[in-house]
DNA sequence: TTGATTTGAATTGCGTGCAATTCAATTGTG
DNA sequence: CACAATTGAATTGCACGCAATTCAAATCAA
């Protein structure tokens, strides 16, 4: 049961008509429900392997980019991740709690918070290093595929940014 | 600034090394974050047309299912969805409380919950039809894309799936 | 039939996402 | 220099997602 038919619908008793917004009210969607969907399940997958790091996904998220640039501020981070102030700053506390980054301000500008990594963030990198293969066996597929998918959802991604409303 | 420049990165001068593990925990990683990054840039996409349906993009999903067929229950529209009863219970009693969907009990299963649409439920169909028009404008692309794009999510949801752990 | 197990919803708790607002620091302007 | 506009974070409020637990109804097994 369960099983992902395609897309071939019977219109139900106690609907009127089968016009075209009714395909439209699949078809299309379609698309924003499969990615919303398999970003879900993407996360989901992610879970038990950074429950090991006392990690959620969006704080992985925040240490990859630490792990390559250090002292860069919440603005820059939230413009790297797509993420704004109000999701980051009480994740970023979180992060601060656990002792794998630093919250400092910047000299120059006091508005400016300056985030570091503490020795410890540093060194969950290393227990990090093995994620992305376990993950790739996860979702499977060939390389090639991948990076076809990453390169539709980065042009959708792209796309959606420039028709701001 | 900011532009979506290719994963060529330079290694800052307080990391260690680059090993292997860090163009893994960058090119392997950037699959599944465009994924998250393109569904939360999808679902805010929705918001401005959905806000005049007064639904939020999950609600508007239980209302695609529910103008299909009507009659089933949270499980049921759980294993459409791929949600469970911890998000959809709260999100239901927010579309009763809007009037658009009634929550029944089934005769010869006390336990199971009943889901219908009440008139007005069925009328938001007319309104919500030009969404879907609406939203592949902002996503542009052309539909061969689309559907490559939605074949690969529904591949590696699938195969997220089947790798339970 | 009874008792154990399973199942469908609901509940609880936590961490996002994000719009909207606030506030202080900084920048731009006359 | 004053003062308005802008900017970077933080805060507030709401709606998810989902793990974990609870509970009652239904099913299974001895």
């Amino acid at each position: 049961m369960a099983t992902t038919q395609p897309n071939i619908r019977v219109n139900p008793v106690d609907m009127a008509e089968n016009t075209s917004a009714d395909n439209a009210l699949c078809l299309e969607n379609q698309v924003c429900f499969s990615l919303y969907s398999a970003a879900n399940a993407m996360v989901r997958a992610y879970r038990p392997l950074l429950d090991k790091l006392d990690l959620t996904y969006p704080q992985y998220l925040v240490m990859l980019v630490l792990w390559e640039e250090q002292g860069i501020s919440v603005k820059t981070l939230g413009d790297k991740l797509f993420l704004d102030s109000g999701t980051l700053t009480p994740l970023l506390k979180r992060l601060e709690s656990k002792g794998l980054v630093t919250r400092g301000r910047s000299e120059q500008d006091e508005r400016v918070r300056v985030l570091a990594l503490t020795p410890a963030g540093i060194a969950l990198k290393t227990q990090a290093s093995e994620i992305p293969h376990l993950m790739r066996c996860k979702v499977g597929g060939e390389a090639s595929e991948l990076q076809a998918l990453k390169a539709m959802c980065d042009q959708a991604l792209k796309q959606l940014h420039a028709s701001i409303d």
